[in-house]
DNA sequence: GTGGTCTAGACCACA
DNA sequence: GTGGTCTAGACCACA
Protein backbone atom coordinates (compact mmCIF):
# COMPACT_ATOMS: atom_id res chain seq x y z
CA UNK A 1 0.00 0.00 0.00
CA UNK A 2 1.10 3.23 -0.56
CA UNK A 3 1.55 6.34 1.60
CA UNK A 4 0.57 10.01 2.06
CA UNK A 5 2.16 12.91 2.47
CA UNK A 6 0.25 15.47 3.96
CA UNK A 7 3.01 18.40 3.59
CA UNK A 8 3.55 17.97 0.08
CA UNK A 9 0.77 20.41 -1.31
CA UNK A 10 -0.04 17.82 -3.68
CA UNK A 11 -4.14 17.13 -3.30
CA UNK A 12 -4.78 14.13 -1.08
CA UNK A 13 -6.99 13.13 -3.54
CA UNK A 14 -5.16 13.16 -6.71
CA UNK A 15 -2.54 11.37 -4.14
CA UNK A 16 -4.90 8.53 -3.63
CA UNK A 17 -5.71 8.48 -7.09
CA UNK A 18 -2.21 8.06 -8.42
CA UNK A 19 -1.10 6.07 -5.74
CA UNK A 20 -3.98 3.13 -6.99
CA UNK A 21 -2.82 3.61 -10.59
CA UNK A 22 0.49 2.84 -9.58
CA UNK A 23 -0.17 -0.24 -7.49
CA UNK A 24 -2.22 -1.43 -10.56
CA UNK A 25 0.82 -0.76 -12.81
CA UNK A 26 2.82 -2.50 -10.68
CA UNK A 27 0.50 -5.45 -10.79
CA UNK A 28 -0.20 -4.95 -7.13
CA UNK A 29 -3.89 -4.87 -7.52
CA UNK A 30 -5.42 -6.59 -10.70
CA UNK A 31 -8.73 -7.05 -12.87
CA UNK A 32 -11.56 -7.46 -10.31
CA UNK A 33 -9.79 -6.96 -7.19
CA UNK A 34 -12.50 -5.25 -4.29
CA UNK A 35 -10.54 -2.37 -3.00
CA UNK A 36 -10.84 -1.28 0.31
CA UNK A 37 -13.89 0.16 1.17
CA UNK A 38 -14.32 4.57 1.31
CA UNK A 39 -14.65 4.31 4.84
CA UNK A 40 -11.97 1.95 6.02
CA UNK A 41 -9.50 3.43 3.36
CA UNK A 42 -10.71 6.84 5.29
CA UNK A 43 -10.25 5.81 8.61
CA UNK A 44 -6.36 3.89 7.34
CA UNK A 45 -5.35 7.06 6.29
CA UNK A 46 -6.93 9.44 8.64
CA UNK A 47 -8.56 11.50 6.28
CA UNK A 48 -12.46 12.14 5.61
CA UNK A 49 -14.32 10.05 3.97
CA UNK A 50 -15.55 12.90 0.93
CA UNK A 51 -11.82 12.80 -0.06
CA UNK A 52 -11.57 9.28 -0.59
CA UNK A 53 -15.08 8.99 -2.17
CA UNK A 54 -14.04 11.98 -5.03
CA UNK A 55 -10.72 9.85 -5.37
CA UNK A 56 -12.11 6.84 -6.05
CA UNK A 57 -14.76 9.10 -8.25
CA UNK A 58 -12.42 10.50 -10.41
CA UNK A 59 -10.88 6.57 -10.54
CA UNK A 60 -13.96 5.57 -11.89
CA UNK A 61 -14.62 8.56 -14.09
CA UNK A 62 -11.85 7.61 -15.67
CA UNK A 63 -12.62 3.77 -16.34
CA UNK A 64 -9.87 2.25 -13.84
CA UNK A 65 -12.25 0.79 -11.24
CA UNK A 66 -16.41 0.70 -11.14
CA UNK A 67 -18.49 0.73 -8.24
CA UNK A 68 -21.51 -1.33 -7.07
CA UNK A 69 -24.09 -0.17 -4.43
CA UNK A 70 -23.81 -2.16 -1.60
CA UNK A 71 -21.31 -4.28 -3.04
CA UNK A 72 -18.30 -2.22 -2.98
CA UNK A 73 -15.77 -0.87 -5.53
CA UNK A 74 -13.42 -2.80 -7.68
CA UNK A 75 -10.67 -2.94 -10.38
CA UNK A 76 -11.57 -2.54 -13.67
CA UNK A 77 -10.72 -5.03 -16.25
CA UNK A 78 -10.74 -2.17 -18.59
CA UNK A 79 -6.99 -2.13 -20.13
CA UNK A 80 -7.55 0.71 -22.19
CA UNK A 81 -8.63 2.74 -19.68
CA UNK A 82 -5.32 2.57 -17.30
CA UNK A 83 -3.04 2.44 -20.76
CA UNK A 84 -5.05 5.94 -20.77
CA UNK A 85 -3.80 6.90 -18.08
CA UNK A 86 0.17 5.86 -18.77
CA UNK A 87 -0.13 7.64 -22.43
CA UNK A 88 -1.02 10.92 -20.60
CA UNK A 89 1.61 10.56 -17.82
CA UNK A 90 3.79 9.74 -21.13
CA UNK A 91 2.92 12.81 -22.63
CA UNK A 92 3.41 15.45 -19.51
CA UNK A 93 6.36 13.78 -19.20
CA UNK A 94 7.45 14.63 -22.88
CA UNK A 95 6.24 18.50 -22.55
CA UNK A 96 8.72 18.44 -19.60
CA UNK A 97 11.50 17.18 -21.04
CA UNK A 98 11.46 19.46 -23.94
CA UNK A 99 10.55 22.43 -21.44
CA UNK A 100 13.73 21.71 -19.87
CA UNK A 101 15.58 21.35 -22.80
CA UNK A 102 14.66 24.92 -24.16
CA UNK A 103 15.69 26.39 -20.93
CA UNK A 104 19.53 24.42 -21.92
CA UNK A 105 19.61 21.64 -19.66
CA UNK A 106 21.42 18.50 -21.49
CA UNK A 107 20.68 15.64 -22.14
CA UNK A 108 22.76 13.94 -19.46
CA UNK A 109 21.94 16.14 -16.88
CA UNK A 110 18.40 15.20 -17.30
CA UNK A 111 19.40 11.30 -17.50
CA UNK A 112 21.04 12.05 -14.26
CA UNK A 113 18.48 13.22 -12.58
CA UNK A 114 15.95 11.25 -13.15
CA UNK A 115 18.91 8.32 -12.04
CA UNK A 116 19.26 10.12 -8.63
CA UNK A 117 15.46 10.53 -8.18
CA UNK A 118 14.62 6.37 -8.77
CA UNK A 119 17.86 5.58 -6.80
CA UNK A 120 16.37 7.19 -3.70
CA UNK A 121 12.92 5.53 -4.35
CA UNK A 122 15.32 2.02 -3.87
CA UNK A 123 16.96 3.02 -0.43
CA UNK A 124 13.17 2.74 1.08
CA UNK B 1 6.52 35.88 -28.37
CA UNK B 2 4.73 33.18 -26.29
CA UNK B 3 1.14 32.25 -26.19
CA UNK B 4 -0.54 31.53 -23.13
CA UNK B 5 -3.11 28.43 -22.97
CA UNK B 6 -5.75 29.19 -20.70
CA UNK B 7 -7.03 25.60 -20.35
CA UNK B 8 -3.51 24.13 -19.54
CA UNK B 9 -4.63 24.92 -15.83
CA UNK B 10 -0.94 26.27 -15.42
CA UNK B 11 -1.46 29.98 -13.60
CA UNK B 12 -1.35 32.90 -16.05
CA UNK B 13 0.99 34.52 -13.83
CA UNK B 14 3.43 31.07 -14.03
CA UNK B 15 3.18 31.19 -17.70
CA UNK B 16 3.97 34.72 -18.34
CA UNK B 17 7.37 34.24 -16.29
CA UNK B 18 7.97 30.98 -18.00
CA UNK B 19 7.59 32.38 -21.29
CA UNK B 20 10.17 35.10 -20.76
CA UNK B 21 12.63 32.82 -19.48
CA UNK B 22 12.19 30.50 -22.55
CA UNK B 23 12.56 33.52 -24.75
CA UNK B 24 15.83 34.46 -23.15
CA UNK B 25 17.32 31.17 -23.25
CA UNK B 26 16.09 30.77 -26.96
CA UNK B 27 17.56 34.24 -27.23
CA UNK B 28 14.97 36.07 -28.61
CA UNK B 29 15.64 38.95 -26.35
CA UNK B 30 19.04 39.79 -24.77
CA UNK B 31 20.71 41.97 -22.01
CA UNK B 32 19.58 45.11 -22.33
CA UNK B 33 16.63 45.14 -24.60
CA UNK B 34 13.14 46.90 -23.30
CA UNK B 35 10.20 44.49 -21.99
CA UNK B 36 7.07 45.19 -22.87
CA UNK B 37 4.95 47.76 -20.36
CA UNK B 38 2.64 45.98 -18.31
CA UNK B 39 -0.29 47.60 -19.88
CA UNK B 40 0.24 46.45 -22.86
CA UNK B 41 0.60 43.30 -22.38
CA UNK B 42 -2.30 42.92 -20.23
CA UNK B 43 -4.12 44.49 -23.31
CA UNK B 44 -2.21 41.96 -25.76
CA UNK B 45 -2.89 39.10 -23.76
CA UNK B 46 -6.68 40.29 -22.41
CA UNK B 47 -5.31 39.20 -18.61
CA UNK B 48 -5.42 40.93 -15.74
CA UNK B 49 -2.66 44.19 -15.13
CA UNK B 50 -1.98 42.52 -11.83
CA UNK B 51 -1.19 39.00 -12.82
CA UNK B 52 1.22 41.00 -15.79
CA UNK B 53 2.82 42.85 -12.60
CA UNK B 54 3.32 39.85 -10.56
CA UNK B 55 5.13 38.11 -13.20
CA UNK B 56 7.57 41.18 -13.63
CA UNK B 57 7.97 41.08 -9.83
CA UNK B 58 8.80 37.10 -9.94
CA UNK B 59 11.33 37.62 -12.98
CA UNK B 60 12.91 40.77 -11.18
CA UNK B 61 13.16 38.96 -7.50
CA UNK B 62 15.12 36.36 -9.79
CA UNK B 63 17.29 38.90 -11.34
CA UNK B 64 16.12 37.93 -15.15
CA UNK B 65 14.64 41.77 -15.29
CA UNK B 66 15.18 44.97 -13.56
CA UNK B 67 12.72 47.82 -13.60
CA UNK B 68 13.99 51.51 -13.97
CA UNK B 69 11.09 53.87 -12.45
CA UNK B 70 9.51 56.23 -15.04
CA UNK B 71 11.06 54.55 -17.91
CA UNK B 72 10.22 50.56 -17.94
CA UNK B 73 11.70 47.31 -17.49
CA UNK B 74 14.76 45.98 -19.18
CA UNK B 75 16.72 42.39 -19.80
CA UNK B 76 19.13 42.37 -17.05
CA UNK B 77 22.72 40.86 -17.66
CA UNK B 78 22.94 39.52 -14.66
CA UNK B 79 24.88 36.05 -14.94
CA UNK B 80 24.34 34.77 -11.71
CA UNK B 81 20.56 35.22 -12.71
CA UNK B 82 20.76 32.85 -15.46
CA UNK B 83 22.11 30.02 -12.70
CA UNK B 84 18.96 30.39 -10.79
CA UNK B 85 16.95 30.05 -14.02
CA UNK B 86 18.67 26.56 -14.71
CA UNK B 87 18.14 25.88 -10.95
CA UNK B 88 14.38 25.96 -11.38
CA UNK B 89 14.04 24.07 -14.81
CA UNK B 90 16.05 22.30 -12.95
CA UNK B 91 13.61 21.69 -9.86
CA UNK B 92 10.44 21.42 -11.95
CA UNK B 93 12.45 18.57 -14.46
CA UNK B 94 12.27 16.88 -10.80
CA UNK B 95 8.65 17.40 -9.88
CA UNK B 96 7.86 15.65 -13.51
CA UNK B 97 10.00 13.20 -13.18
CA UNK B 98 8.65 11.95 -9.17
CA UNK B 99 4.98 12.57 -11.32
CA UNK B 100 6.01 10.14 -13.61
CA UNK B 101 7.64 7.40 -11.70
CA UNK B 102 4.10 8.05 -8.90
CA UNK B 103 2.48 6.89 -12.03
CA UNK B 104 4.38 3.87 -12.57
CA UNK B 105 6.18 4.88 -15.36
CA UNK B 106 10.08 3.08 -15.59
CA UNK B 107 13.42 4.91 -15.07
CA UNK B 108 14.31 3.12 -18.52
CA UNK B 109 11.31 4.56 -20.13
CA UNK B 110 11.81 8.12 -18.88
CA UNK B 111 15.54 7.88 -20.33
CA UNK B 112 14.66 6.58 -23.85
CA UNK B 113 11.59 9.91 -23.74
CA UNK B 114 14.75 11.78 -23.11
CA UNK B 115 17.11 10.67 -25.99
CA UNK B 116 14.26 10.84 -28.30
CA UNK B 117 13.35 14.00 -27.72
CA UNK B 118 17.33 15.31 -28.19
CA UNK B 119 17.82 13.22 -30.73
CA UNK B 120 15.34 14.76 -32.65
CA UNK B 121 16.78 18.22 -31.93
CA UNK B 122 20.37 17.04 -33.79
CA UNK B 123 18.27 16.25 -36.85
CA UNK B 124 16.65 20.24 -36.87
CA UNK C 1 -30.80 -17.43 -19.05
CA UNK C 2 -29.97 -13.46 -18.57
CA UNK C 3 -26.85 -12.32 -16.94
CA UNK C 4 -25.91 -9.33 -14.78
CA UNK C 5 -23.90 -6.57 -15.25
CA UNK C 6 -22.23 -5.76 -12.23
CA UNK C 7 -20.70 -2.65 -13.93
CA UNK C 8 -23.81 -1.22 -14.89
CA UNK C 9 -24.86 0.65 -12.62
CA UNK C 10 -28.01 -0.50 -12.42
CA UNK C 11 -28.86 -2.04 -8.94
CA UNK C 12 -28.86 -5.54 -8.82
CA UNK C 13 -32.29 -6.09 -7.91
CA UNK C 14 -33.78 -4.57 -10.72
CA UNK C 15 -31.47 -6.46 -13.47
CA UNK C 16 -32.98 -9.90 -11.80
CA UNK C 17 -36.41 -8.86 -11.82
CA UNK C 18 -35.93 -7.22 -15.74
CA UNK C 19 -34.29 -10.34 -16.30
CA UNK C 20 -37.30 -12.60 -15.66
CA UNK C 21 -40.06 -10.36 -17.20
CA UNK C 22 -38.03 -10.50 -20.61
CA UNK C 23 -37.72 -14.32 -20.10
CA UNK C 24 -41.61 -14.25 -19.94
CA UNK C 25 -41.81 -11.75 -22.63
CA UNK C 26 -39.65 -13.79 -24.73
CA UNK C 27 -41.34 -17.40 -24.19
CA UNK C 28 -38.38 -18.81 -22.42
CA UNK C 29 -40.85 -19.34 -19.31
CA UNK C 30 -44.25 -19.86 -18.76
CA UNK C 31 -47.13 -19.89 -16.59
CA UNK C 32 -46.41 -23.13 -14.06
CA UNK C 33 -42.87 -23.44 -14.75
CA UNK C 34 -41.23 -23.30 -11.48
CA UNK C 35 -38.60 -20.90 -10.42
CA UNK C 36 -34.83 -21.60 -9.23
CA UNK C 37 -34.52 -21.47 -5.65
CA UNK C 38 -33.50 -18.39 -3.96
CA UNK C 39 -30.18 -20.21 -2.88
CA UNK C 40 -29.61 -21.54 -6.11
CA UNK C 41 -29.97 -18.26 -7.97
CA UNK C 42 -27.65 -16.70 -5.64
CA UNK C 43 -25.08 -19.10 -5.87
CA UNK C 44 -25.51 -18.97 -9.38
CA UNK C 45 -25.01 -15.22 -9.99
CA UNK C 46 -22.93 -14.97 -7.15
CA UNK C 47 -25.02 -12.46 -5.35
CA UNK C 48 -26.49 -12.02 -1.75
CA UNK C 49 -29.64 -14.07 -1.45
CA UNK C 50 -31.32 -11.05 0.33
CA UNK C 51 -31.16 -9.28 -3.16
CA UNK C 52 -32.68 -12.15 -5.00
CA UNK C 53 -35.56 -12.50 -2.10
CA UNK C 54 -36.07 -9.36 -2.79
CA UNK C 55 -36.62 -9.73 -6.56
CA UNK C 56 -38.75 -12.50 -6.33
CA UNK C 57 -40.84 -10.68 -3.69
CA UNK C 58 -41.33 -7.90 -6.79
CA UNK C 59 -42.05 -10.49 -9.00
CA UNK C 60 -44.84 -11.63 -6.73
CA UNK C 61 -46.09 -8.29 -5.59
CA UNK C 62 -46.08 -7.64 -8.92
CA UNK C 63 -48.54 -11.15 -10.20
CA UNK C 64 -45.49 -12.57 -12.27
CA UNK C 65 -44.30 -15.21 -10.04
CA UNK C 66 -46.30 -16.69 -7.00
CA UNK C 67 -44.93 -19.02 -4.36
CA UNK C 68 -46.08 -22.22 -2.34
CA UNK C 69 -44.45 -22.26 1.20
CA UNK C 70 -42.18 -25.02 1.07
CA UNK C 71 -42.33 -26.18 -2.49
CA UNK C 72 -41.06 -22.99 -3.93
CA UNK C 73 -41.91 -20.45 -6.02
CA UNK C 74 -43.95 -20.40 -9.98
CA UNK C 75 -44.55 -18.35 -13.07
CA UNK C 76 -47.62 -17.36 -12.54
CA UNK C 77 -50.99 -17.48 -15.23
CA UNK C 78 -52.30 -13.96 -14.04
CA UNK C 79 -53.18 -12.32 -17.46
CA UNK C 80 -53.74 -8.59 -15.36
CA UNK C 81 -49.60 -9.16 -14.59
CA UNK C 82 -48.93 -8.95 -18.01
CA UNK C 83 -50.62 -5.63 -18.63
CA UNK C 84 -48.81 -4.65 -15.21
CA UNK C 85 -45.43 -5.62 -16.88
CA UNK C 86 -46.57 -3.23 -19.59
CA UNK C 87 -46.87 -0.70 -17.68
CA UNK C 88 -43.65 -0.89 -16.02
CA UNK C 89 -42.20 -0.70 -19.36
CA UNK C 90 -44.28 1.93 -20.38
CA UNK C 91 -42.63 3.83 -17.35
CA UNK C 92 -39.26 3.16 -18.10
CA UNK C 93 -39.46 4.30 -21.50
CA UNK C 94 -40.93 7.57 -20.62
CA UNK C 95 -37.75 7.85 -18.06
CA UNK C 96 -35.64 7.27 -20.98
CA UNK C 97 -37.47 9.64 -23.40
CA UNK C 98 -37.01 12.29 -20.60
CA UNK C 99 -33.45 12.02 -20.19
CA UNK C 100 -32.46 11.88 -23.85
CA UNK C 101 -35.30 15.24 -24.12
CA UNK C 102 -33.06 16.90 -21.21
CA UNK C 103 -29.49 16.09 -23.51
CA UNK C 104 -31.21 17.72 -26.09
CA UNK C 105 -32.31 15.15 -28.26
CA UNK C 106 -35.22 15.85 -30.51
CA UNK C 107 -38.35 14.00 -31.29
CA UNK C 108 -37.86 13.35 -34.74
CA UNK C 109 -34.33 12.01 -33.78
CA UNK C 110 -35.77 9.52 -31.40
CA UNK C 111 -38.65 8.34 -33.47
CA UNK C 112 -36.00 7.54 -35.90
CA UNK C 113 -33.74 5.52 -33.95
CA UNK C 114 -37.28 3.53 -32.56
CA UNK C 115 -38.35 3.36 -36.31
CA UNK C 116 -34.52 1.79 -37.22
CA UNK C 117 -34.52 -0.68 -34.22
CA UNK C 118 -38.52 -2.29 -35.22
CA UNK C 119 -37.53 -2.87 -38.87
CA UNK C 120 -33.84 -4.40 -38.15
CA UNK C 121 -36.40 -6.98 -36.13
CA UNK C 122 -38.23 -7.15 -39.76
CA UNK C 123 -35.47 -8.50 -41.29
CA UNK C 124 -34.84 -11.42 -38.51
CA UNK D 1 -31.88 29.25 -18.73
CA UNK D 2 -32.45 25.71 -17.03
CA UNK D 3 -35.29 24.68 -13.77
CA UNK D 4 -34.27 22.14 -10.85
CA UNK D 5 -36.88 19.94 -9.77
CA UNK D 6 -35.85 18.65 -6.21
CA UNK D 7 -38.57 15.91 -5.71
CA UNK D 8 -37.70 14.48 -9.24
CA UNK D 9 -35.34 12.11 -7.31
CA UNK D 10 -32.58 13.28 -10.05
CA UNK D 11 -29.51 14.14 -8.14
CA UNK D 12 -29.05 17.84 -8.01
CA UNK D 13 -25.70 17.68 -9.40
CA UNK D 14 -26.75 15.84 -13.07
CA UNK D 15 -29.42 18.17 -12.85
CA UNK D 16 -27.27 20.98 -13.35
CA UNK D 17 -24.45 19.20 -16.02
CA UNK D 18 -27.75 17.95 -17.78
CA UNK D 19 -28.64 21.59 -18.40
CA UNK D 20 -25.67 23.01 -19.63
CA UNK D 21 -25.56 19.87 -21.99
CA UNK D 22 -28.64 20.91 -23.37
CA UNK D 23 -28.36 24.70 -23.39
CA UNK D 24 -25.27 24.07 -25.31
CA UNK D 25 -26.89 21.74 -27.72
CA UNK D 26 -29.96 24.33 -28.08
CA UNK D 27 -27.16 27.26 -28.92
CA UNK D 28 -27.88 29.11 -25.82
CA UNK D 29 -24.28 28.78 -24.92
CA UNK D 30 -21.22 28.54 -27.18
CA UNK D 31 -17.22 27.86 -27.44
CA UNK D 32 -15.89 30.61 -25.15
CA UNK D 33 -18.82 31.81 -23.34
CA UNK D 34 -18.20 32.39 -19.43
CA UNK D 35 -20.47 30.33 -17.43
CA UNK D 36 -22.07 31.74 -14.21
CA UNK D 37 -19.66 31.33 -11.12
CA UNK D 38 -20.16 28.68 -8.84
CA UNK D 39 -21.17 30.61 -6.33
CA UNK D 40 -24.10 32.93 -8.35
CA UNK D 41 -25.23 29.58 -9.10
CA UNK D 42 -25.50 28.22 -6.23
CA UNK D 43 -27.28 31.28 -4.85
CA UNK D 44 -29.46 31.34 -7.68
CA UNK D 45 -30.60 27.77 -7.22
CA UNK D 46 -30.60 27.61 -3.52
CA UNK D 47 -28.03 25.13 -3.50
CA UNK D 48 -24.88 24.53 -1.60
CA UNK D 49 -21.58 25.89 -3.82
CA UNK D 50 -20.42 22.40 -3.29
CA UNK D 51 -22.75 20.98 -5.48
CA UNK D 52 -22.59 23.45 -8.48
CA UNK D 53 -18.14 22.81 -7.83
CA UNK D 54 -19.49 19.18 -8.60
CA UNK D 55 -21.40 19.68 -11.68
CA UNK D 56 -18.79 22.00 -12.91
CA UNK D 57 -15.94 19.53 -12.37
CA UNK D 58 -17.88 16.41 -13.88
CA UNK D 59 -18.68 19.18 -17.17
CA UNK D 60 -15.01 20.09 -17.40
CA UNK D 61 -13.80 16.22 -17.09
CA UNK D 62 -16.05 15.21 -19.34
CA UNK D 63 -14.38 18.35 -21.86
CA UNK D 64 -17.70 20.48 -22.01
CA UNK D 65 -16.09 23.35 -19.93
CA UNK D 66 -12.88 24.56 -18.76
CA UNK D 67 -11.66 26.58 -15.46
CA UNK D 68 -9.06 29.30 -15.59
CA UNK D 69 -8.43 29.54 -11.56
CA UNK D 70 -9.38 33.37 -10.24
CA UNK D 71 -11.05 33.96 -13.56
CA UNK D 72 -13.85 31.47 -14.36
CA UNK D 73 -15.12 28.69 -15.95
CA UNK D 74 -15.92 29.02 -19.88
CA UNK D 75 -17.64 26.91 -22.48
CA UNK D 76 -14.73 24.99 -24.34
CA UNK D 77 -14.46 24.48 -28.20
CA UNK D 78 -13.74 21.01 -28.09
CA UNK D 79 -16.80 19.62 -30.06
CA UNK D 80 -15.68 16.32 -29.94
CA UNK D 81 -16.39 16.05 -26.03
CA UNK D 82 -19.70 17.53 -26.76
CA UNK D 83 -20.83 14.91 -29.26
CA UNK D 84 -19.32 12.16 -27.41
CA UNK D 85 -21.66 13.25 -25.34
CA UNK D 86 -25.21 13.29 -27.33
CA UNK D 87 -23.53 9.57 -28.52
CA UNK D 88 -23.24 8.20 -25.15
CA UNK D 89 -27.46 9.23 -24.86
CA UNK D 90 -28.33 7.92 -27.96
CA UNK D 91 -26.71 4.49 -27.28
CA UNK D 92 -28.70 4.71 -24.11
CA UNK D 93 -31.62 5.55 -25.91
CA UNK D 94 -31.36 3.02 -28.29
CA UNK D 95 -31.03 0.48 -25.19
CA UNK D 96 -33.88 1.84 -23.63
CA UNK D 97 -36.12 0.96 -26.72
CA UNK D 98 -34.61 -2.23 -27.53
CA UNK D 99 -35.63 -2.87 -24.21
CA UNK D 100 -38.80 -1.98 -24.29
CA UNK D 101 -39.27 -3.96 -27.31
CA UNK D 102 -38.35 -7.05 -25.81
CA UNK D 103 -41.02 -6.59 -23.59
CA UNK D 104 -43.50 -6.43 -26.14
CA UNK D 105 -44.41 -2.44 -26.71
CA UNK D 106 -44.98 -1.93 -30.49
CA UNK D 107 -43.48 0.89 -32.10
CA UNK D 108 -46.21 2.91 -32.53
CA UNK D 109 -46.48 3.05 -29.14
CA UNK D 110 -43.24 4.11 -28.38
CA UNK D 111 -43.49 6.89 -31.02
CA UNK D 112 -46.74 8.17 -29.46
CA UNK D 113 -45.06 8.30 -25.80
CA UNK D 114 -42.10 10.21 -27.24
CA UNK D 115 -44.53 12.54 -28.71
CA UNK D 116 -46.55 13.29 -26.08
CA UNK D 117 -43.46 13.98 -23.79
CA UNK D 118 -42.39 16.39 -26.54
CA UNK D 119 -45.57 18.06 -26.73
CA UNK D 120 -46.24 18.74 -23.19
CA UNK D 121 -42.98 20.50 -23.18
CA UNK D 122 -44.09 22.78 -25.56
CA UNK D 123 -46.66 24.31 -23.73
CA UNK D 124 -44.13 25.42 -21.05
C1' DG E 1 -13.69 38.55 -7.00
C1' DT E 2 -12.64 33.40 -9.10
C1' DG E 3 -12.20 28.11 -8.76
C1' DG E 4 -10.26 24.01 -5.77
C1' DT E 5 -9.72 21.19 -1.67
C1' DC E 6 -10.92 19.48 2.59
C1' DT E 7 -13.40 18.44 7.00
C1' DA E 8 -17.63 17.22 9.57
C1' DG E 9 -21.67 15.21 9.56
C1' DA E 10 -26.41 13.91 7.80
C1' DC E 11 -29.24 11.00 4.98
C1' DC E 12 -30.32 7.89 1.16
C1' DA E 13 -30.60 3.43 -1.68
C1' DC E 14 -28.86 -0.99 -2.02
C1' DA E 15 -26.92 -5.80 -0.44
C1' DG F 1 -22.28 -3.41 5.81
C1' DT F 2 -21.54 -0.75 0.85
C1' DG F 3 -21.28 3.57 -2.25
C1' DG F 4 -23.68 8.30 -3.47
C1' DT F 5 -25.42 12.89 -2.57
C1' DC F 6 -25.84 16.96 -0.15
C1' DT F 7 -25.28 20.78 3.27
C1' DA F 8 -22.37 23.90 6.03
C1' DG F 9 -18.43 26.05 6.49
C1' DA F 10 -13.24 26.73 6.46
C1' DC F 11 -9.13 27.76 3.92
C1' DC F 12 -6.13 28.10 -0.10
C1' DA F 13 -4.06 29.94 -4.60
C1' DC F 14 -4.84 32.95 -8.20
C1' DA F 15 -6.55 37.37 -10.83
Amino acid sequence: MFVLDLKSGVPICDQIVNGFIKMKALGLISAGDQMPSVRSLALKFSVNPNTVQKAYAILESGGIIYSVKGRGSFVSDDESAHSAVLDRARSDFKAAVSAARDLGLGSLELNKIINDIYKEEEKC
